[in-house]
DNA sequence: CCATTTACTTATCTTTTGATAACAAAAAGG
DNA sequence: CCTTTTTGTTATCAAAAGATAAGTAAATGG
């Protein structure tokens, strides 16, 4: 198979993903938060509780930034930090209710505008797009 | 099938694919673009020549900020700009010799990721790494 | 103990990005 | 023609994000 090609279908395939989620997250901008704060509470949301030096590394940002947002966000009232007594150097942050809230309201946002594109599918084809999901996390994302 | 379940499968692929390609690109900051600047060219790179019309729309980005980048880019000889003769009012842009050349090794070192990724893949692995892309794209992405 | 490392915070400054107003030139359409 | 619309530019300001220096408190490890 010729590799190239390939690579450039991915590459068109990423394109049009990264358009449609783009899409189903569009809602958010009416909430108050930045891009930025946006992944923190995202992230927050798979896995709970998260340090500063987690979401640093994960999202991508400095330390000190990160530390600055999550003030930010606790004084917006969408997370809340606790110390860990096992190491009391340790903060654990995670989303408070009202995080909770608004972050249930952005994906079920998003499931919503999902359903409309998978609505015209037979039983069938839903599990041909499950298997395609695994198929390429398993071979390609590792 | 449950839609929700299969939403979250979703979520996260979506989530493993934006890292990866994240990190195919990583390399990017050493040239001298921001992040907006490089949405730019990517875009130029797969449809050339644009107009700062089609650039804004696509890469969600107002008029005169548009207008601002592809100045800066032109100045970093990364971009050329024409008028369109059958509508004066319109300005055709283009990636220049060293912006082809930049965009070309950027892509080159994403495919040879890539590449790594799907090395350990069989003939008939590629070929339905190729048919899950396809068919994502036709049932979800439409 | 005590020096060192780790985890985080605060403060500050720069760069990048977003938003808006005002303008110019070409085209469109009576 | 002459008004209106389209397309793009320039200028300016505010907000968001990135970078870095300096400091605190807890843990680690002789």
């Amino acid at each position: 198979m010729d590799h190239s090609a390939l690579f450039q279908k991915f590459v068109a395939f990423t394109a049009d993903l990264h358009e449609v989620s783009h899409e189903l997250t569009r809602g958010v901008k009416s909430e108050d938060v930045t891009p930025v704060q946006y992944k923190i509470l995202e992230y927050m949301m798979v896995s709970q509780p998260v340090t500063p030096s987690e979401i640093a590394d994960c999202v991508d940002l400095s330390l000190p930034n990160t530390s600055r947002e999550l003030r930010k966000l606790m004084e917006k009232g969408l997370c809340e930090k606790a110390t860990d007594d096992a190491d009391r150097r340790r903060q654990l942050f995670r989303l408070s209710t009202d995080g909770q809230a608004m972050m249930g309201r952005v994906f079920a946002q998003a499931q919503q505008g999902f359903e409309q594109r998978i609505a015209g599918l037979t039983e069938d084809e839903l599990k041909e797009v499950e298997a395609a999901l695994e198929l390429l996390q398993r071979k390609v994302f590792q």
